[in-house]
DNA sequence: CCGCGGATCTTCT
DNA sequence: GAAGATCCGCGGA
């Protein structure tokens, strides 16, 4: 009985690059963190990439603070923040040790784990509810603020690739819900997936 | 389906 | 002291 990703993480390599770049290729890829009744895991289908430099929407152009060492760390490490006083957001820090730079995700398709993450998300009436948007995905997936820094090769949060796939559209636009560096086109999202946060 | 406002608290000014 | 990488429920069309 193998799950449908592959089981070993998605190596430190493949963070090390661009955001933008990490942001597009995370698209299709499996998003792991263990539950209690077994592993919880979805489908990446939209992702948003913050820069260094000039990219003033992200947390890191402030420059390094307790709360964005780890966006200037090295790649491959999970990066958390509370969003609204509310509201948990999961990030993965690319580019090169030094160099600002990570990947928001922000919608989830699941894929294990459905039980437990409709337990986890008594809001959502429908499974598309249950991970399409940042915040919902981390309550579906039980990521906490205590996930800040965890290294993303040796959980509890680990990326996979899928065991299978089918090839799939690739979608663009501007960032959601920023008030700066607006017009950057650094959202990416699997077109037509009905788990995409803005999805009709 | 769409727009509006409240919740809630950490971070930086 | 204000803003914020959001979500939800409400009311109206």
């Amino acid at each position: 009985m193998h799950p449908p990703w592959r089981l070993r993480p998605l190596p430190r390599r493949f963070f090390a690059r661009p955001a933008e770049l990490v942001a597009r290729e995370l698209l299709g890829k499996i998003v792991r963190r263990a539950g209690s009744e077994g592993p919880l895991a979805g489908r990446i289908v939209e992702t948003e990439a913050y820069l260094g430099g000039d990219d003033q929407a992200a947390h890191a152009y402030v420059g390094v603070t307790d709360r964005t060492r780890v966006i200037y760390g090295p790649p491959g490490h999970a990066y958390v923040y509370l969003s609204y006083g509310i509201h948990t957001c999961l990030n993965f820090v690319a580019e090169s040790e030094g160099q600002a730079g990570c990947v928001l995700i922000r919608a989830l398709e699941p894929v294990a784990g459905l039980d437990e993450m409709r337990l986890r998300r008594p809001k959502a009436r429908r499974d598309r509810d249950l991970a399409s948007g940042p915040g919902k995905l981390t309550a579906a997936l039980g990521v906490v603020l205590g996930d800040y820094g965890a290294d993303l090769t040796r959980g509890p949060i680990t990326v996979h690739e899928p065991r299978c796939s089918e090839p799939f559209a690739i979608g663009v636009s501007r960032r959601i819900g920023i008030t700066k560096s607006v017009d950057l086109p650094l959202r990416f999202f699997i077109e037509d997936n009905e788990h995409v946060s803005s999805f009709r």
